[in-house]
DNA sequence: GGTGAAAGGTCCAGAGA
DNA sequence: TCTCTGGACCTTTCACC
């Protein structure tokens, strides 16, 4: 699927504000709602877009400390990395896990209530994964900038 | 506030899919439409719910390539600090932007194209900014989880 | 917190550019 | 092929119990 410059445009606003109506959303693209709901319903279709979402400030319920957590593997044979990843994906301090490029393996994004609970995941969760390495953790001091939008 | 534990699942829900009708919420919590409503409308105005936002793939659109930059800047006076928080908020690429704790100053997650596009940024707005002393860049290789939902 | 009703949005069929 | 109009149905929002 091709996207045309209105249907970027219905993006850029639909990542910002999901709330509005296909009317609103038409008087911005110059577009009657019909094709705005079409369209829409096209890039749902097409996996463009994934969901629809309310955003949760995480301070705001209580998990103030975010951390990234670099995990240097021991073993990188295809089973051990399996099974990293299934483990990781459970637990539910961890918002976001990436594998990475350099010595590094994977790079995790863990929001937990204050630094008990950060040292409770990492002694009582991360660290009883098999074949977890070096572990290197750093923590935001201050958000500067935190986009959901893809720049399209 | 202080949340019950019908906000927080009514939160878990929303975070989930935020197309779901009051009704449809209300069946989950066993509750009516309108305390649904009710107890969202105020979960918005204390600011834990920060908005509504349709998710786009990234990949789909055309921004294949996920890197995470960590910057240390020369000088850490308070007006070099606030120089490149301001330039780096207006960079389209850069999706977040942290304050770290560690030998690092910031980490950036920053979404292009390819590797062109990501030389591009380096080399032409990265570098351009003042102050800027050492950058390293690891590259997603696969995202294994990305939750937007914060676990309440 | 529930009920019910007004206002307005979504979704779709049919027609036209 | 893409867009508009009109209408059935559903949701949001709110006054009242």
């Amino acid at each position: 699927m091709t996207l045309d410059d209105t249907d970027k445009k219905i993006l850029r606003i639909l990542q910002r504000n999901a709330k509005l109506s296909h009317k609103q959303i038409g008087d911005a693209v110059n577009k009657s709602a019909t094709p705005v709901y079409e369209r829409i319903r096209k890039m749902e279709e097409a996996g463009i877009v994934k969901g629809y979402v309310a955003l949760v400030d995480p301070r705001k319920v209580g998990k103030a400390l975010i951390v990234f957590t670099a995990v240097h593997l021991d073993r990188h044979e295809h089973d051990a990395i399996k099974d990293f990843e299934r483990e990781i994906g459970k637990a539910e301090e961890v918002m976001e896990c990436y594998h990475m490029t350099g010595t590094d393996d994977y790079l995790l994004k863990v929001a937990v209530r204050d630094m008990e609970e950060y040292q409770h995941f990492i002694v009582e969760k991360l660290s009883r994964l098999q074949n977890i390495g070096t572990v290197r953790s750093s923590f935001v001091m201050t958000e500067i900038k935190h986009e959901t939008a893809v720049n399209v």
